[in-house]
RNA sequence: GGGCGAUUAGCUCAGUUGGUUCAGAGCACCUGCCUUACAAGCAGGGGGUCGUAGGUUCGAAUCCUACAUCGCCCACCA
């Protein structure tokens, strides 16, 4: 069969994929099985796919295909989360571009855009990951706004409610007031800026000229204050205590008050209160009873509240008032200042602290057994190193906000039916909330007495329930207790907080359970710069393109060529090009070894020799690789596997089995080859699954699909003959040394080479027929005199002589030999004196002596032959 | 401000309990080869006082201390 020069990876990718689906082969349904499964982080409907997901989804997919050829179910579930800020944002622009404004429409209309906009265009990530060849059971595609997925979000609402702990309480909130809506602590970002400090002084009440003066970075609250705040140890301001400020342009009077929060050393030592937008003012407002001011509305503009500049964007507003209050006299200074300032992690607008009526969860003793059962490693980190912060995290967690002032989501099950804080029930539905508002009420209350609550739950309200309601896990028990626990998660670090931890809380919680048994954090992928590779700086490459030039396989991995399992990856388009030259490498390896036509005859020698040698390498490889993928060490995995495919596979095996030039290659040996070819072929398939199964089929005919590579058993390692290894190991060793003096002399390859050796083992003779396949020797004699005129060299105890052809600078040689002897009594002498320090004898242990002792032996040994070497050639040394 | 981690070849990183599997790998680089599987290749080669300074030890890339540089996480100093 002619096998095209160039692996053509589009059409071997859709062929194969379609083949894989069309035979079930990613479908799982429990059986008597071991379970293996992954359940996917959902990407955003909205998402498309970027690097980071190829790197997650990559990993996986090998974990995966490992875990179906070891025989276990593995069943990987897809599926994306619906994303409220997100989506809704990309909604509401859209709908923006095409002259409809959010605010007119209804609530029905607005859910109705949005899910023809997520059933035109959301999920497009999933038909991408299909390139990749991620191995899901896309019969499960879940999606966390499906109905029964909704139904346990709103269940596990109304059973923590019950359980009371979900509560609802006015709290000062992180506002985006981009997206009009509270976001999670979570969901700010704090990030340096530089900023201004502003020096303004307050008159004091009843006096002509008497001043306090503060220091501010947020000038446009000052309509909001309600109080001054000295420390009530500043003996600089005693006098004021108890009298009265009046707030610039306002003429407010507002009381000073004392407390030990405010630092003495900063600023002026004298503190603004603005209760309504600042968290620690909120709580000494709280303390000292003040009054709250709020000056902002939803959307940041001045309230009228403020009296001043109503309706202007706080931005605008910080910079007018800096100018009136320079006019009216009282801005003391405006100094340079660098502050740290939260943005909203989705819209990237400065968060503002506002109070508000949210619904929390109670936290603190409710997280207590997820932090438990990672410290002791029932839920095992990888790296480790992310206990600690995780540790820290949980340890110190706050009630979790989970109420969103948006559209798209789980809505809140509270319906109200009075004016008071209290007058509300949680139900499932109106019909069961009518009833329990009557009883509670005791009014005859109609449906149309009933508000819903109009805020939805926080995204990650429902996606902590992933791992058991994508089984559908609170309605029907078959399938949750047959694949719960999931085996791996895969994810980024960077939502350890949002996600993992939450989904610890909820699976012990709901199965009392962990989720997950292992938890893999994957780097963040980077640029060459270190920059992390996002769509505004346009620094990421689109992974469908990368996949068409280097091929699915390729990219799968480039990624994998630099990801230490929680380090960071810098992407290099260049590592896809590795991975594109590596299968390309294997495609040809395939090609040589259909090339060979078998005949009836002996098997040589040699090919006996590296049979037997591939055999006991596999067995070793396996054991490596197993070691790695138990301790998630992709990279590493990935590299010992091309290492063996390209340098013993590839430059030693094959060119050792190799039939001469126009002979024909014997059965066995072609039947031995062609195993092993498979066995390799079954190592790489979770790596590159696209070529490996087309070599597959390639290499032999496949009768059924049962037999694809995509189901084949995952090899055993068998006891490994180290003595023979070792052995052949000296003879490649003795190889490279001899290619060597072949090429520093210009001997042609095809002219042949008599080698001369003593010293060797003797079990190593049978090794010999190696130099004639692989350097061309054409005798090698053993243990008779050795030749005076020679190129040489020793490998452990064993001496090579190659005689010197006609033209052959001897010199040269003097001077190689020379060296290595001055450098080995160096060596000895180092040895020896090692040996003679009483303490090292005394204290190192037996093992470390016997070895020392070898040292040094093999060295006198080895300065003899290289003495005897120069005499022999004339020179005194 | 608190915590965590890092620093080994030009680059990206291994180096598991201190001792011949300790100074390694891949890429890049240099030299020679278009040798009919593969130039997306073959064969060979050079390259690091393991961040700095001390300390412990018979022995330190590995353990301890300080310092320097970088990164990450957490945190309400206006």
């Amino acid at each position: 069969m002619e096998i095209s020069k160039v692996y053509d990876p589009a059409a071997s990718e859709s062929k194969w994929y379609q083949y894989w689906l069309d035979h079930q082969f990613f479908k799982s349904v429990p059986d008597e099985r071991e379970p293996y499964t992954i359940v996917i982080p959902p990407p955003n409907v909205t998402g498309v796919l970027h690097m980071g997901h190829m790197l997650n989804n990559t990993i996986q997919d090998i974990l995966v295909r490992k875990a179906r050829m070891e025989g276990k179910n593995a069943c990987w579930v897809p599926g994306v989360d619906h994303a409220s800020i997100a989506t809704e944002a990309k909604v509401v622009q859209k709908l923006r571009k095409e002259g409809i404004k959010k605010s007119d429409l209804s609530r029905e209309d607005f859910l109705a855009h949005a899910w023809e906009w997520k059933n035109k265009h959301g999920g497009i990530i999933l038909e991408q990951l299909k390139k990749l060849g991620a191995s899901c059971d896309w019969d499960r595609e879940t999606f966390t706004m499906d109905p029964e997925y909704s139904r346990s979000v709103i269940d596990t609402f109304i059973d923590l409610h019950k359980k009371g702990l979900i509560y609802r309480g006015k709290r000062m909130v992180n506002w985006d007031p981009s997206a009009k809506t509270a976001v999670s602590d979570e969901e700010v970002i704090h990030k340096e800026v530089n900023s201004s400090l502003y020096h303004v002084r307050y008159q004091i009440a009843g006096t002509t000229d008497e001043w306090v003066t503060i220091a501010t970075t947020r000038p446009e609250t000052i309509l909001g204050d309600t109080a001054i705040c000295v420390n009530p140890k500043d003996e600089r301001y005693t006098h004021l205590h108890g009298k009265k400020a009046i707030v610039p342009l306002v003429n407010r009077e507002i009381p000073i008050i004392a407390d030990e929060y405010v630092d003495m050393e900063f600023g002026t030592g004298c503190l603004k209160v603005t209760p309504a937008h600042d968290v620690n003012d909120y709580d000494l407002g709280v303390k000292h009873n003040l009054e709250v001011i709020d000056v902002l509305n939803e959307d940041g503009t001045m309230s009228g509240a403020a009296t001043l500049y109503i309706g202007e964007d706080r931005f605008d507003v910080r910079k007018k008032i800096a100018a009136d209050l320079k006019a009216s006299g009282h801005l003391v200074k405006q100094e340079p200042y660098n502050n740290k300032v939260g943005y909203s992690e989705r819209t990237d607008v400065p968060i503002e602290p506002r109070i508000s009526l949210q619904w929390f969860v109670k936290m603190q003793d409710f997280s207590k057994p997820a932090l438990e059962h990672v410290m002791n490693d029932d839920v095992q980190f990888w790296p480790p190193k992310f206990k600690n912060s995780y540790r820290n995290w949980m340890e110190n967690v706050k009630d979790w906000c989970i109420s969103r002032q948006l559209w798209w989501g789980h809505r809140i099950p509270a319906f109200y039916y009075g004016p008071g804080e209290n007058d509300f029930v949680i139900a499932v539905n109106e019909i069961e909330a009518l009833q329990m508002a009557r009883n509670n009420s005791g009014l005859d209350l109609q449906a149309a007495d009933l508000r819903q609550d109009e805020d939805v739950l926080d995204t990650w309200f429902s996606s902590w329930l992933w791992p058991i309601s994508v089984f559908n896990g609170f309605y029907n028990k078959e399938e949750v207790d047959y694949y719960y626990p999931t085996n791996d998660l895969v994810t980024a670090p960077e939502i350890m907080f949002f996600w993992v931890a939450r989904m610890i809380i909820a699976g012990y919680e709901y199965r009392g359970e962990k989720p997950f048994k292992n938890v893999y954090y994957t780097g963040i992928v980077r640029d060459q710069q270190g920059r992390k590779m996002s769509k505004s700086l346009g620094n990421s490459p689109d992974p469908i393109e990368l996949m068409k030039v280097y091929g699915a396989d390729g990219v799968r991995a480039g990624m994998l060529f630099s990801s230490p399992a929680g380090n960071d990856l810098l992407f290099d388009e260049a590592l896809c090009e590795q991975g594109r030259n590596f299968s390309n490498k294997i495609w040809n390896a395939l090609r040589l070894v259909k090339s060979w036509e078998p005949e009836e005859r002996s098997q040589p020698e040699v090919a006996a020799l590296a049979i037997e040698w591939m055999d006991n390498r596999f067995s070793q490889v396996i054991e490596e690789i197993s070691d790695h993928y138990s301790k998630f060490r992709m990279s590493d995995m990935l590299m010992t596997c091309y290492k063996f495919a390209w340098n013993d596979f590839c430059s030693w095996y094959l060119e050792a089995v190799k039939p001469a030039y126009g002979e024909r290659i014997d059965h066995d040996t072609l039947a031995k080859v062609t195993a092993h070819f498979e066995k390799l072929l079954k190592l790489l398939h979770p790596i590159l699954p696209f070529i490996t199964e087309e070599m597959w089929h390639l290499l032999a005919e496949r009768k059924t699909p049962a037999e694809a590579l995509v189901v084949a058993p995952w090899p055993q390692a068998n006891a490994v003959d180290h003595d023979f290894t070792e052995g052949f190991n000296r003879a490649t060793d003795a190889i490279t040394q001899l290619r060597n003096i072949r090429k520093q002399n210009n001997i042609p390859n095809k002219e042949p080479i008599e080698v001369y050796l003593r010293g060797d083992a003797d079990s190593d003779v049978r090794f010999y027929p190696l130099f004639s396949r692989l350097v061309n020797v054409s005798a090698v004699h053993r243990n008779v005199d050795m030749p005076a005129q020679a190129f040489t060299f020793v490998t452990g105890a064993a001496e090579y002589a190659v005689p010197f052809g006609d033209t052959v600078d001897a010199e040269g040689q003097v001077d190689k030999i020379k060296e290595e002897l001055i450098y080995t009594k160096g060596f000895l002498q180092s040895v020896q004196k090692k040996l003679s320090n009483e303490r090292f004898a005394q204290n190192a242990p037996e093992k470390v002596l016997e070895i020392e002792r070898k040292k040094e032996s093999d060295a006198i040994a080895k300065i003899a032959l290289l003495q005897e070497k120069l005499s022999a050639m004339g020179v005194i040394f």
